[in-house]
RNA sequence: GGCGCAUUCGUCUAGUGGCCUAGGACACCGCCCUCUCAAGGCGGAGAUCACGGGUUCGAGCCCCGUAUGCGCCA
């Protein structure tokens, strides 16, 4: 393909009517992809002509999750542009300007049919097995009937004439040449009643002002692209290349939604999602680079990202892939970034105030103790909880499995006397120490470590022992331990 | 209802007529490492390439039909 790098301009659009949803994420991500690889211009745009849906805060909420991403544009909202404005209902003129052009040149219509007798004869053609598109007949108004509409106080709308014959074909480029018969085409809705632009043309009129060279979207939008292509025809105006995306479903094969639990770049973030990590795997929904490669920096998408390696399968969003990803990004962060990033976290559980509170150093020591264990940073509450805790409780099934045996008096008692002693409470001796309990007991070495674990954190399952000996200091393990020792006791008592 | 798009391991995908006894990744299972859990290493299982016809010496790959899913008109 023979690209004019420095002439590429794309798009993305999104109507202002909630949160960015991971569909349009990708779509965003694609578009900036090429964008960025080509070296050309990322243009945002905002699709606000449904007034009763679109809001302020929807708008804020999708550049806040754009921005979060790393997807900046070119132009657009915050940034401007020579092509603006950028939100569709501040650029009113421009669709009056087309539509007056399009009615002089009698491609275009006024429609008086108000939209409950649509609604009304589709149902009736619809029972009848007659289709329930427009039939048309505003189209053939004479200028007397059209001039008794106006007096009895009727609104009209503003339909295209669609051709009647012929054919327009769609290229897309990962689907080919898709063929439309125009006669399938019904004359669709320009301009609403209410005087506000319709989606496809909108789109077409800003789309062509802005000069957007290559529209990149969902498949949901194929079916209006040949109508879009007759509009652009109708107005001489150049056609861009279209690239249509395959839809991405929920678990089940249905349509991404609510249930299927997160679908917005918000909510990813919140649960302690990195952008790379989310980039990186809408990446790869849709698009591969070869047989092998699965981690890409951003940097390597966009040198990488080709049209022609998309695909056109629908795919469904797989979290525990994008889990496995994130834990992949979280490994790969310098453990300061990573404990910047998990002190909001603590913080907000209430774990401490600010970090000087628990010590820089320590909470380093326990960043380094969980990156390789974390999937989400969110996660890190669950395995860290006990090092700020001031008292923790040890839950009954986990005393059962981990306390009853025989042996773990003896062990506690031991660990504790040979703790007492260290001068030094740090990792190398308390592991020193720790370790020649085994031998000295004649106790298998997981007999003797997992109860000081479940005293010590609580849990059967935790950081590394010794580290996290040296982070809880000796004092605070002391106590814990002797807890552990006090309810052992009472269990053989009463047991 | 019409029109359109799609269909390779559970999931994401590689594959553009012979390199495919179908490759990789996630998930799963086993082993190694090991103080638990991870991480890491090694190995395993998992796809009659939706189905049925055709074209061809040869088809996952090309053509036709069917089914299913999805989309648009709404």
């Amino acid at each position: 393909m023979i690209v004019l790098s420095k002439k590429i301009r794309v798009r993305f659009a999104p109507s202002p009517t909630g949160v960015l949803h991971i569909g349009g994420a990708r779509t965003a991500l694609y578009n900036w992809l090429f964008a960025r690889h080509h070296g050309g211009k990322f243009i945002l745009r905002i699709e606000d002509t449904d007034r009763s849906r679109s809001t302020e805060e929807a708008t804020s909420a999708i550049i806040s999750s754009l921005k979060w991403l790393g997807l900046d544009w070119d132009e657009g909202p915050e940034v401007g542009g020579s092509y603006g404005p950028y939100h569709q209902t501040e650029r009113l003129s421009f669709y009056e300007e087309a539509v007056a052009e399009l009615l002089k040149a009698r491609m275009a219509y006024k429609c008086y049919c108000s939209p409950e007798e649509l609604e009304e004869r589709r149902k009736l053609a619809l029972k009848s097995g007659k289709p329930p598109g427009y039939d048309g007949r505003c189209r053939k108004l004479t200028e007397k009937e059209q001039k008794d509409y106006e007096e009895e106080g009727r609104k009209c709308a503003i339909r295209f004439a669609c051709p009647k014959e012929g054919e327009t074909i769609v290229s897309d480029t990962i689907r080919g040449d898709v063929v439309f018969q125009n006669t399938v085409l019904e004359d669709f809705i320009l301009v609403r009643a209410n005087g506000l632009p319709t989606y496809n043309f909108a789109a077409v009129i800003d789309d062509a002002a802005m000069k957007i060279t290559h529209i990149i979207r969902g498949v949901d939008h194929l079916t209006n692209t040949p109508k879009q292509i007759l509009l652009y025809e109708a107005l001489g105006l150049s056609v861009p290349v279209f690239t249509h995306l395959p839809m991405i479903l929920g678990s089940d094969g249905k349509p991404l939604s609510k249930r299927h639990g997160a679908t917005s770049v918000e909510e990813y973030k919140k649960d302690g999602y990195l952008p790379g990590a989310i980039l990186n795997y809408l990446a790869l929904l849709g698009w591969s680079y070869d047989e092998k490669t699965t981690i890409f920096s951003v940097q390597d998408l966009i040198e990488k990202f080709t049209l022609d390696k998309i695909t056109k399968n629908p795919a469904i969003f797989d979290n525990i892939k994008l889990q496995w990803m994130n834990g992949c990004y979280i490994r790969e962060l310098s453990v300061d970034k990573l404990m910047d990033l998990l002190i909001p976290i603590w913080v907000d559980a209430g774990f401490f105030a600010k970090p000087s509170d628990f010590g820089i150093g320590n909470l380093k020591t326990i960043t380094a103790l969980v990156q390789e264990r974390i999937k989400c940073l969110t996660d890190v509450l669950e395995l860290t909880d006990f090092f700020f805790k001031e008292e923790i409780g040890i839950d009954p099934k986990t005393a059962d499995k981990v306390l009853k045996n025989p042996e773990v008096s003896k062990v506690l008692e031991a660990a504790h006397e040979k703790l007492k002693e260290l001068e030094k409470f740090d990792t190398e001796n308390v592991e020193a120490a720790l370790r020649s309990i085994p031998a000295e007991l004649d106790v298998k070495p997981k007999l003797v470590f997992q109860p000081i674990r479940v005293a010590v954190t609580g849990r059967t399952v935790s950081p590394p022992l010794f580290e996290t000996i040296e982070v809880l200091g000796k004092e605070k393990t002391l106590k814990r331990i002797e807890l552990a020792q006090e309810a052992t006791e009472e269990r053989e008592g009463n047991g």
